[in-house]
RNA sequence: GGGGCGUUAGCUCAGUUGGGAGAGCACCGGCUUUGCAAGCCGGGGGUCACCGGUUCGAACCCGGUACGCUCCA
């Protein structure tokens, strides 16, 4: 059988038995935050386990697709070396909720394997939880099994939990003996079920959910129990298809043979082939988790995906390909699997452009990597060097360096050889790059032995000189753990790239940096206070919505329980009926308020947990000694919730409007639908154009003044889907679904149609104005608008209004365009500035020349020097000020005298000086920082900078003019300062 | 959620104890000129991410924010 025929006959087995087929959730999951991907066929009905959402159906059948990253078998380096273990898998699973137990699903567990699936009876084994007898009795009555096959084991085999507390019960496995290990692994004797040997092999897994664990540990039964199977499609393909591992079935032999085929390396199975099936197994996460909406990124869920892909890339290399060559394997895996999961081909193209982009981005931070691991090796590599003798290198380096320059015909990379090792003679030693020098020490040798009569045997001794003094090099810990850490550098690239110098990493002190870094972040978790329970104040039916119609809602409280958040006691509270809608498919939840009884609450967040809606409210009113009102009024803010409508409806506009002027292409890859705008988030390749952007606004608009109706109807799924109704992409619906028309709602030749839960206006002209503010690109093939509709886009349009008024006034501009009249002053503002310049200069060249006739003579060390220094108002700011102290030190190099000048000039608030030294001076040990410092002390002030130019300030404006102004006082206080220099 | 690193010219980046904002490439102009990244001279181009603090003085030090990279959970 092939998979497609597997996958079809788990599905009409348990179809004929009943099941109602489910479509697999989207791999990434909706509403559950506590989740990072799928990982299990139950994940969708996690609501009824919990006991808080309820199906129509009690019976279900489904091959749900599932990723795992992590996990007590699913780490990701166990990916490609086992036989049987995958990031994506499907999972087949049938479940029962309350309805049938543990006797029908052991049968059709049986009865599957061994009439459809004709799995031999006798290479079958079953295992049972410890404690539970019932389950080995029905293996053994409702199968013909042979019963020394029936084996139990414990808790960590074959007991199930989802968390600490929750649902759980024991389960029972089927394995099958494919009769030797799997390739690589021991043979072990008497080997069995859930061992590590690989000779067995795990089929599926019967989880009978029948306690439930709380706080304390403790299990109590449940009042209706469930079954909850899940089955690996790869593996049984796998054992069907009787080949080595899941890599051989036909569900990747046509990616592995494209990978051999591209790459030009060959599968074998004894030879090459973990980097095909890596590559495989993470192309195949890849393309359905981004199908689905995911997206790599740099946290949560984004940044697993960006880590897969990492790897696959690594695993590109290793086939000795250079560029982006996962994205190019799409195609090929749409083939195999696009009929069943047709999201893969309708989202091909975005799938790729997401994966090259990544790609590309991965290749820019190997780059990264490269130039810090150089680094690292030039330093160690001097350390170590040092170590054998301080004046070993450098007098090797001037070996070469010598070798080098006997070439008269240069190639380019003798130069740069030479040129890096001469920074020896001018003193730069220790900026010579050895990693260059080390990686290219051979082809230097070789280059020069080829365009010189260089001394060969010379040179090789050379060589190897360096190689000694290389020896025993280990690349540091931290160096190592940085390039982790920090630039994402994998250890063992690391490792491969010091193999192919000659060197070692010390990974012993990477592991304790790794452990160190866990310890790190463990220690910065916060601690998670625990949730109290809901107490029950009224019982009933709950959390009706009633918001569609409605905003005000007599009601009765349900549920409420406390919770305490910034110091403040706050309510969760759960109502009859409610008109308030919470966060969902982009939109924001609803505030408002709830009262009754003398109590108000203000509602500030509401949200759906499994069937309950829950307010989370603070207290604005409470009564004395008053206990939790039964009868509320439920109130929504209309002013807010009448902002968000026309932001809402205008969503399904702009969908249709961009797939007019984009392309059928473009899909709703998320939105944010709030009071004061939305974000609308859709696939496309490239940047819109702005006459694109214009386009959809206006068809927008368009939209809205033919004032169509808006209408909501509930149908089945398949029924709005064979109507054309658009579907987000990767959200899951139930199976009566709302469908939102624009437009005639009969006839197919609707505006637009679309899957939504939200609340709309009634008509598009309600919206009034539609406005895209803004047009961003959220990552590869993803792009995002920002907009507004109806009274915030009225807003927006009166603050641009007055901005713009402003403008004209403020220019003057009248009737005519302000932008030509600001250019207009902008080029003559520029030349001004140009004038003022010109202006400065000369007044400066004036000043200046007035301030050497005031040189003073005094003495430095005995010598004489000419001072140069005075206050100016010629200037105003620091570059001024600067500039006269260059003229200062031309003037004085014209004269040929040494000497120093000091000028000062008020800035803004503070004086400030310039001192500016000569050549000679600075030789006999005045410096420029010193002297101004020195000189800004005396008024308390401060400064310093470089021996030959240095700048001071105080704040004390008028003791700092004077200081400098009174010529005979500053000479004195100067010549003091000289002294002490 | 917790760490590490980063953000400087259109691009790639340098910037030493806090003291005059730089290089290469790209662009514009001129000169020279037929050899693979042409050369020489000149020029334009900056909110040193943003906000606040310390200081006479901040690209640099401190605090915060945003964005990006990266590791851990």
């Amino acid at each position: 059988m092939t998979s497609a025929e597997i996958r079809q006959a788990f599905i009409d087995f348990f179809a004929a038995q009943k099941h109602t087929i489910v479509p697999s959730s989207p791999v990434i999951p909706q509403d559950d935050p506590t989740l990072l991907f799928i990982n299990a066929g139950m994940n969708q009905f996690k609501d009824v386990f919990l006991g808080t959402g309820t199906r129509e159906y009690s019976r279900a059948v489904d091959s749900q697709k599932c990723i795992r990253v992590s996990g007590k078998h699913n780490d990701l380096e166990e990916v490609g070396p086992s036989p049987n273990h995958h990031t994506f898998f499907e999972m087949l699973g049938n479940w029962s909720f309350g309805d049938y137990y543990k006797a029908e699903a052991i049968r059709w567990a049986w009865e599957l394997m061994t009439e459809v699936y004709k799995l031999p009876a006798d290479k079958l084994y079953a295992t049972v939880f410890t404690d539970d007898d019932e389950a080995h009795r029905l293996w053994e009555s409702e199968t013909s099994i042979d019963p020394s096959h029936i084996s139990r084991h414990g808790h960590k085999d074959n007991f199930w939990e989802m968390g600490e507390v929750g649902p759980c019960g024991p389960c029972t496995e089927l394995h099958i003996d494919l009769g030797k290990p799997a390739p690589g692994r021991q043979t072990i004797e008497n080997d069995g079920p859930n061992t590590e040997s690989g000779r067995f092999v795990e089929l599926w897994n019967l989880v009978f959910i029948q306690y439930h664990r709380d706080k304390s540990g403790e299990l109590h039964n449940l009042p209706a129990t469930h079954v909850d199977t899940g089955a690996g499609l790869e593996r049984i393909a796998r054992v069907m298809q009787g080949v080595e591992s899941n890599y051989e079935t036909d569900v990747f032999s046509p990616i592995i043979s494209e990978i051999a085929e591209r790459s030009g390396v060959a599968y074998e199975l004894n030879g090459i082939h973990i980097p095909h099936r890596v590559i495989a197994d993470h192309l195949r996460a890849l393309t359905f988790a981004i199908a689905d909406g995911g997206l790599p990124g740099n946290e949560g869920r984004g940044y697993v995906l960006r880590r897969i892909l990492r790897r696959a890339s690594r695993f590109v290399r290793e086939l000795g390909v250079d560029g982006p060559f996962v994205h190019t394997l799409v195609p090929v895996l749409v083939d195999v699997m696009g009929h069943h999961f047709s999201e893969i081909k309708e989202r091909q193209q975005h799938i790729q452009t997401v994966i090259r982009a990544e790609e590309e981005s991965f290749l820019r931070t190997l780059d990264n990597g490269l130039t810090v691991f150089g680094n690292s090796f030039t330093r160690t590599f001097v350390e170590h060097a040092n170590k054998q003798g301080g004046d070993k290198l450098p007098a090797w380096a001037e070996k070469l360096a010598g070798a080098g320059k006997l070439v008269t015909s240069k190639s380019g990379l003798v130069n740069r050889y030479v040129a890096e090792l001469d920074k020896l003679t001018t003193g730069n030693g220790d900026s010579i790059n050895y990693n260059y020098i080390d990686r290219n020490l051979d082809e230097f040798a070789s280059t020069l032995k080829a365009v010189s009569n260089v001394d060969a045997a010379k040179l090789d001794e050379l060589v190897n000189e360096f190689r000694e003094l290389k020896a025993g090099l280990v690349i540091p810990a931290a160096d190592a753990f940085k390039l982790y850490d920090t630039y994402g550098f994998p250890l063992d690239l690391t490792q491969q790239m010091a193999r192919e110098r000659g060197i070692e990493v010390d990974t012993d002190g990477f592991d304790r940096e790794m452990a160190a870094a866990k310890e790190r972040s463990r220690a910065g978790q916060k601690f998670v206070q625990g949730e109290t329970d809901f107490e029950t104040v009224s019982e009933g039916e709950h959390s009706v919505f009633t918001g569609y119609d409605s905003l005000r809602e007599s009601t009765e409280l349900r549920l409420a329980r406390t919770l305490e958040e910034d110091g403040e006691t706050k309510y969760a509270l759960v109502l009859a009926k409610t008109p308030f809608y919470a966060e969902s498919g982009g939109q924001v939840c609803d505030y408002g308020s709830i009262s009754g009884d003398g109590w108000e609450f203000q509602v500030y967040d509401v949200r759906n947990e499994g069937d309950r809606r829950v307010h989370y409210a603070t207290v604005a009113k409470q009564p004395d000694g008053s206990s939790l009102p039964v009868k509320v009024t439920a109130h929504v803010d209309e002013d807010r919730r009448g902002r968000i409508l026309p932001h809402h409806t205008t969503t399904h506009l702009l969908q249709a409007a961009l797939r007019d002027v984009l392309g059928e292409h473009v899909t709703q890859a998320g939105s944010a639908v709030g009071p004061e705008k939305m974000t609308f988030d859709f696939t496309h390749f490239e940047k819109p154009s702005e006459e694109q952007l214009a386009r959809a606004e206006a068809i927008v608009n368009e939209a809205i003044r033919r004032d169509y109706p808006v209408t909501a109807a509930q149908m089945p799924i398949d029924e709005a889907k064979s109507k054309g109704a658009m579907a987000l992409f990767g959200e899951k619906y139930d199976d009566v679904v709302r469908v939102i028309t624009v437009g005639d709602d009969d006839g197919g030749d609707n505006f637009s149609m679309e899957l939504c839960g939200g609340t709309h206006l009634t008509r598009t002209g309600e919206a009034g104005l539609f406005r895209i503010e803004s047009e961003t690109g959220l990552s590869a093939g993803v792009r995002r608008v920002e907009c507004t509709a109806g009274a915030a886009a009225y807003e927006r349009m009166q603050q641009e209004r007055d901005t713009l008024d402003r403008v004209i006034s403020t220019v003057g501009s009248g009737g005519s365009d302000p932008a030509d009249k600001i250019a207009k002053l902008l080029d003559r503002q520029k030349e001004m500035q140009k004038e003022i310049e010109r202006l400065q200069r000369a007044a400066l060249q004036g000043s200046v020349d007035m301030l050497t006739d005031w040189g003073h003579d005094l003495e430095f060390k005995g010598a004489p020097i000419t001072a140069v220094f005075a206050h100016t108002d010629a200037v105003s700011d620091k570059n001024g000020l600067q500039q006269v102290g260059d003229k200062i030190i031309e003037k004085l190099t014209q004269a040929n005298k040494d000497g120093f000048g000091i000028v000062g000039a008020t800035m803004d608030k503070t004086y400030m000086f310039v001192a500016v030294v000569t050549p000679g001076l600075i030789k006999q040990g005045l410096m420029a920082g010193k002297l101004v410092g020195a000189v800004a002390k005396t008024v308390g002030g401060g400064g310093g900078g470089k021996p030959d130019f240095a700048t001071a300030g105080a704040k004390d404006v008028d003791a700092a003019k004077s200081l400098i102004s009174d010529r005979a006082g500053f000479v004195k206080t100067l010549s003091s300062i000289l002294e002490s220099l």
